[in-house]
DNA sequence: ATTCATCTCACACTATTGTGTGAGAGAGTA
DNA sequence: TACTCTCTCACACAATAGTGTGAGATGAAT
């Protein structure tokens, strides 16, 4: 018996969903919300193992809700249910812990069969959406106009210590080097990455994966 | 008429994809490349539709090619190709500008129906390692652990331009503020993100998508 | 009616960053 | 050998960022 709870703001769609839901033995709907604060509220009293919740919802929105849900029940299944297909939320989503990612006009059995796999820990993606989500990576691009330029290894040290929000003198120590050699990469990378300051710097780098590690 | 141009440092596997790419009468093999590099010298000559390219390669890799060749063929399609599974770099591959991702030990119809549905301008990526790459995706809440907190629209706005590179004066200017007023937000978004300056600021807003506009 | 959150601003400093310029040492390469 | 790249450092200065403290105005919520 898997238990589900359902989000959304609007009350028809509510009840619909539940009487497809229903309409399965394999599962319970252990509750209804109308805003992720409820959804708390509930979950508080009555765990459940998926929760089903709309993207755009009231006081406190779909993505918003992922966070606090994941962080005081670790093991909750989340499954974004959306009408409309804007690709650019979706890694956004899957990042703060979403389990997967369903159309509200899905037909009765991938809706049921979603919320399955997702109690297994299956990752749910329609295949439609899956291109979707690999657009908006690639779309991204505008923010990379300008060519990767060859970065150092001196000056990847000195990057990464930045983005640790480590001062000059900080980096400095840690390099065993002096402030002056520190200021002058710090320098060249401006030049390099065509940025004027730091921040601009670590966007960036961060765009261009030089963090990841 | 499909043209291929191969990119993989190891000459067995480069001469074997291309005795199965050359049993398709609709595939082309119009040169070879071990390195990056190369690729960009064949491509001045030899015009290709879809590059198959490998992911480790010396001189230029993978992902430094997939940027250098976006640049000055952006119609060429990329198909990454792959022994490992390696989640991470996907994203990253994406968003350079890659077309697809497939593993390099993929059967000989899955090869060429790739090329086939990358030539077409579909994304490609085996079922597989769509779950991978979701995985990927929602690993990195490492950086998270914090809840997000309340920003306000004003802190938001400041948030924004800072991360444009403009300083609080420039800001300042542009919200019709004192520097004193946006000195005071920075200061109160330094103590809810729990940073010590902009650099780190900027880095939790771009985990939370805060920037994603 | 009072509390609370948000947005606003001031003033006075200190700390850090960013810029301009010049230069030497060592490794690797043409 | 001459050249280029990388890493190193100095010195001086201007520009920004960041901190500490206090406070008034507004609007929404209880």
């Amino acid at each position: 018996m898997i238990r589900v709870l359902l989000a959304d703001d609007h009350l028809i769609l509510l009840q619909g969903i539940r009487a497809i839901l229903e309409s399965d033995p394999g599962l319970e709907v252990v509750g209804t919300a109308g805003n992720g604060r409820e959804v708390l509220e509930i979950l508080k009293t009555a765990p459940a193992d998926v929760l089903l919740l709309d993207l755009q919802m009231p006081e406190m929105d779909g993505l918003e809700t992922i966070t606090h849900v994941k962080k005081e029940y670790p093991d909750v299944k989340i499954l974004m249910l959306t009408t409309n297909d804007e690709g650019s939320i979706i890694t956004t989503l899957f990042k703060s812990g979403a389990t997967g990612y369903l159309l509200k006009n899905s037909s009765q059995e991938v809706l049921i069969q979603g919320i399955k796999d997702a109690y297994e820990g299956k990752k749910v993606l329609s295949p439609h959406l899956t291109a979707k989500m690999i657009e908006s990576l690639s779309e991204k691009p505008k923010s990379l106009p300008g060519l990767k330029p060859r970065i150092t290894q001196r000056e990847l040290d000195v990057l990464r210590l930045i983005a640790r929000e480590l001062t000059t003198q900080q980096i400095a120590d840690e390099l065993f080097v002096s402030t002056n050699t520190v200021a002058t990469h710090k320098r060249n990378l401006f030049v390099k990455m065509d940025v004027t300051n730091s921040v601009g710097m670590i966007r960036k780098a961060m765009d261009w994966g030089l963090l990841d590690d």
